[in-house]
RNA sequence: CGGGGAGUGGCGCAGUCUGGUAGCGCACCCGGCUGGGGGCCGGGCGGUCGCAGGUUCAAAUCCUGUCUCCCCGACCA
């Protein structure tokens, strides 16, 4: 039983006033967290209690699938970095050692676990494995924010799975979605699973799982049975009436598809948007979307299957603004112009004209939006955090390391690999993002610092009586936080409801008269019947058992 | 990297425009009164105003440089 009285916790009246999301407010607040730097954050007692209920959910569901935990350095040699080509990424600290050695710190693992596995693994044997580690994990973010949601060091649980081919790869991935889906359910969150970009890690396919919530920095696409990041997410564009002009339309100085749309009185779906871009091997490639809709860039990008830069004014076929299709160089068409008639721009100042988009090859490049459809159902997009992030890396890694082994025939073949990161971190916020009222944090019960707070009013009968339930409680299985402090209950209560442990059994005069501590349930800061200070234990338990 | 904002006791702020040797609330310490939702009274401790240089008789305040932090965007797991 810990006891406010002597315990760091340094409670505030008032939050950081830079702070902006609710996660960041209230958790600096509650005396989780402090700042130490941009992006830099130390973990207080309580706040660290936290991180480590939220890293024994994990680590008891990893090895629940056969994973070998084991721990693998920060600060690693850059060589194998510079062989599976990641030593470029800016994010990447670098640095060197009094020898001049080049050394990087570890944003993932996937070159030292490689390394290992290539050393290590010789036969078909040896295969599969599942190994993983929580680990520091550094890196140089552009723009840290938000508290711990968005830090330059946190610490990440990544786990690693070795197969002999796909065919097994796709067992471990399977294996890590049953073991997150678990411990995502565990956690008391909010959560989905999305489809998403494969991002720096390269590779075949991926995953994220994802919490709702207004300070997330992820945009997530819903139907009924569909879910995705609006990265990669997909769907049907709304329908538009058809074009009912012809011909070449004066439009001076309209340069915006609002203004040209609303001086022809046609809706904005009628028109066609250029996007010029240049692409390093194809040149200027002038990409054409409906009116109404935007460019997705990383669909974009992997549609080209390169990177693109969007064009400069001098290398354009036409006036910006202006610009329509001129059947002459790279055009491409979005899935979501179908063929028929839209306003373009005629290529050259003040004009547009209705062009006749025939039907042919399209690629899908637009950014999904609120009102299209994906099985006849609208979809939806919400913010939200991004928590965990599973890939199919296939031979990204193993083939540079040289990750192999020998089969039955003695043939060497290469080990096929999957990633699975997640941050307990993220966590912890995401739960304070979902949960926190206007008194403070309310912890899913897993999770909680502590699972009761019981607190004493007065410092004689009151405290004895709160310590022998306190007790008694923690005989029965839970943990308890003792607010010893001899301060007036409003402060306490304030305190209880800010750091936000699911139970909170008061005990002082009333207790003491009646023989029952007061209780109250933190969401919802519902009143519920009291508790016997004599014996009272097990339906401390019992009730706990029944919280969310 | 682009745009915006901020650095003054532990926290939140005023003072800067108009230069004169630093103030308020909370917290903290001591005493007293209180005692079920951040109570009251009295007395205290604590800051060379981010840093460096300059102007001036005099700089938190004016000038130059620099560092740090936050927010929005870009980017990013």
């Amino acid at each position: 039983m810990h006891r406010q009285s002597s315990l760091l916790l340094p409670t505030e009246r008032q939050a950081p006033a830079d702070a902006e999301a609710i996660s960041h407010k209230l958790m600096v607040r509650a005396g989780l967290i402090r700042q130490v730097g941009s992006g830099l954050w130390s973990w207080l007692p309580a706040g660290w209690r936290v991180h480590e209920r939220v890293v024994a959910i994990v680590r008891e569901e990893m090895d629940a699938i056969g994973g070998q935990e084991l721990l693998m350095p920060v600060l690693v040699p850059a060589e194998p970095w510079k062989r599976s080509g990641r030593y470029g990424i800016d994010e990447l600290f670098k640095l060197r050692d009094r020898r001049d050695a080049e050394l990087v710190l570890s944003m993932t693992h996937e070159e030292v676990v490689t390394t290992h596995v290539a050393q290590i693994v010789r036969s078909y044997r040896d295969l599969p494995l599942i190994l993983y580690h929580f680990q520091t994990k550094e890196r140089d973010e552009p723009r840290p924010r938000a508290g711990v949601l968005r830090t330059r060091e946190f610490i990440m649980k990544d786990s690693y799975t070795f197969d002999r081919d796909a065919a097994g790869l796709e067992e471990g991935y399977r294996r890590h979605i049953a073991a997150y889906d678990r411990i995502f359910d565990r956690t008391g969150l909010e959560w989905y699973r999305v489809e998403s970009d494969v991002g720096m890690m390269g590779g075949l396919g991926a995953h994220e799982y994802m919490a709702p919530c207004p300070a997330g920095e992820n945009e997530v696409a819903l139907a009924p049975g569909y879910a995705a990041n609006v990265e990669v997410a997909s769907a049907q564009a709304r329908p538009v009436a058809e074009l009912r002009l012809e011909g070449e339309l004066h439009t001076p100085g309209m340069t915006t598809i609002e203004a040209v749309a609303t001086h022809l009185g046609v809706d904005t779906g009628n028109l066609l948007k250029a996007f010029p871009v240049v692409t390093e091997t194809r040149g200027l490639v002038t990409v054409f979307v409906r009116g109404d809709h935007r460019i997705n860039d990383i669909k974009l990008r992997n549609a080209l299957g390169e990177p693109f830069r969007p064009a400069e004014a001098d290398e354009l076929r036409g006036p910006a603004g202006f610009l329509g299709p001129t059947g002459t160089g790279v055009e491409v068409y979005d899935e979501a112009v179908t063929p028929g008639r839209y306003v373009a721009g005629a290529n050259r100042p003040d004009y547009h004209v209705v062009v006749e988009v025939p039907g042919g090859e399209r690629i899908d490049v637009r950014a999904v939006q609120p009102g299209d459809l994906v099985d006849g159902h609208p979809i939806t997009v919400e913010p939200a955090i991004e928590l965990a992030n599973i890939f199919k890396l296939g031979t990204r890694y193993s083939e540079p390391l040289r990750a192999t082994y020998l089969d039955e025939e003695g043939r060497e073949q290469l080990v096929w690999m999957g990633s699975y990161g997640i941050g307990p971190a993220r966590i912890a916020a995401a739960a304070v993002e979902q949960f926190a009222d206007e008194h403070g944090i309310a912890w899913p019960r897993s999770i909680a610092p502590w699972d009761v707070h019981v607190v004493a009013l007065g410092q004689e009968g009151e405290l004895a009586a709160a310590q022998a339930l306190g007790a008694d409680i923690e005989a029965a299985g839970l943990s308890v936080l003792l607010d010893d402090r001899p301060l007036r209950p409003g402060e306490k209560f304030a305190d209880a409801e800010l750091l936000g442990c699911p139970l909170r059994l008061t005990v002082g005069r009333r207790a003491l008269e009646s023989g029952q501590a007061e209780v109250q349930v933190r969401r919802g800061r519902e009143s519920r019947d009291g508790i016997p200070l004599q014996g009272g234990a097990p339906a401390v338990v019992e009730l706990w058992r029944s919280l969310p």
